[in-house]
DNA sequence: ACCTGAACACCGTTCAAGT
DNA sequence: ACCTGAACACCGTTCAAGT
């Protein structure tokens, strides 16, 4: 049989592009060689022309979902700037949900990322921090730096609401958890649960690391000798 | 042929013991259902009298491996309480280095780390935090409250060093980064690689938290109304 | 140069049977 | 009550062949 020719030519933008969507439709643990093939209308070997294997395609699905972020805009200081740039990650990983577990799982950081971090390594460096300061303040944000906390989970099928009973057992077997939980109108989420991690708590620590990162520079912080 | 009397019964005690030793040294992505029968001696459905599925396993050993932290300890203060606490979790974590991904990818906390979370908690409202405080404090902990970052990756093979060619290329590509990192003495680590999430590193970060967090409660902290 | 087909070495898990 | 064996529905990836 000759070749469909209204059937589109693979390319590597057009697998990515494609893993991208897939991803964003039907969750990360959807997206295997097989069925991404599948999706394509293709054989599962024919990806492997233009990606090697698995992990770079990942690689490639970050780096394209990444360069959506844009670059970096100066703000009227240091913090105004971090802030901005970190809460706008933070937005990418709420539109690309499985963006969070591919890059927290690469070995290596791709080139995007690389680039990333070294805009916002760029500001701290400019605005006068030295580079030790530079380097415990990036360790200090953490995975925060690309917006996203432990608490951002990218679960597919949240589980259900506990029953009463069990809500009552709960809070009976740990109470501070329950009195903390209540608190903030969600029992059924405990601390470190899934979808109490809004806006509000992001900047509250957001806030809270930048003012020590601030006081930290403007005491004239240095590296004890050793 | 009649059972072997000199083979030990499976319990669920010895499955769990087992895999956590299996994780100990060949890691965590060799823990796998059929590797961890072979393991034991045992047919893979043999495992699945004494755990439900390959999840509850893994729930089963985070409990296992938590076990080894023991009650929490009171200090002088709520501050040095929690600071042993957390640097206590950082060390099981360092000698479990499978922990940290499992305890990631549980959808719903188990008891065990139920438990852990209510010890730390309870210091914080026995110390006076309103409960509001007491929950922004906590997500502002994060994954911090468990002893870990996004640093600590459970790499099995950490990639080779890059040649010294691609350091140049990787400097001038990323200037910023390369600063950053040259004067931690790691040039070959990037920002948020392996390696160098060295415990002064954790500690800066936990105190700067900590300072952060002593600051909003001796201010009286309180959520805005709305 | 690009895609295909069959095969290999793995997974987790079900079902029906053995002791 | 506990373990077994064969089977099912998946993986990622190799190799040799097609066009």
């Amino acid at each position: 049989m000759p070749p469909d020719p209204a059937r589109e030519r693979l390319s590597r933008e057009r697998v990515l592009t494609a893993a991208v969507a897939f991803a964003d439709t039907h969750g990360l643990d959807a997206v295997s060689m097989r069925r991404l093939a599948a999706d394509l209308d293709v054989v599962p070997m024919a990806l492997y022309k233009h990606v090697s294997d698995k992990e770079a395609l990942l690689d490639g699905m970050a780096d394209l979902a990444l360069a959506e972020l844009g670059p970096l805009v100066d703000q009227d200081d240091w913090r105004a700037t971090v802030r901005a740039r970190i809460l706008a990650a933070r937005e990418l990983l709420l539109r690309h949900r499985w963006l969070r577990r591919v890059l927290e799982t690469r070995p290596r950081q791709t080139p995007t990322m690389l680039a990333y971090l070294d805009s916002l390594i760029a500001v701290f460096r400019r605005s006068g921090f030295s580079d030790a300061l530079t380097h415990h303040v990036m360790h200090a944000l953490g995975s925060r730096a690309w917006g996203f906390t432990q608490e951002l989970f990218d679960d597919p099928n949240p589980a259900p609401p506990p029953s009463p009973e069990q809500l009552i057992q709960l809070s009976q077997a740990f109470p501070h958890v329950a009195a903390m939980a209540g608190v903030a109108g969600h029992v059924d989420e405990s601390v470190v649960g899934r979808g109490c991690d809004d806006q509000f708590e992001f900047e509250f620590a957001l806030d809270l690391i930048l003012d020590g990162i601030a006081e930290r520079q403007s005491a004239g912080w240095e590296p004890p000798v050793r």
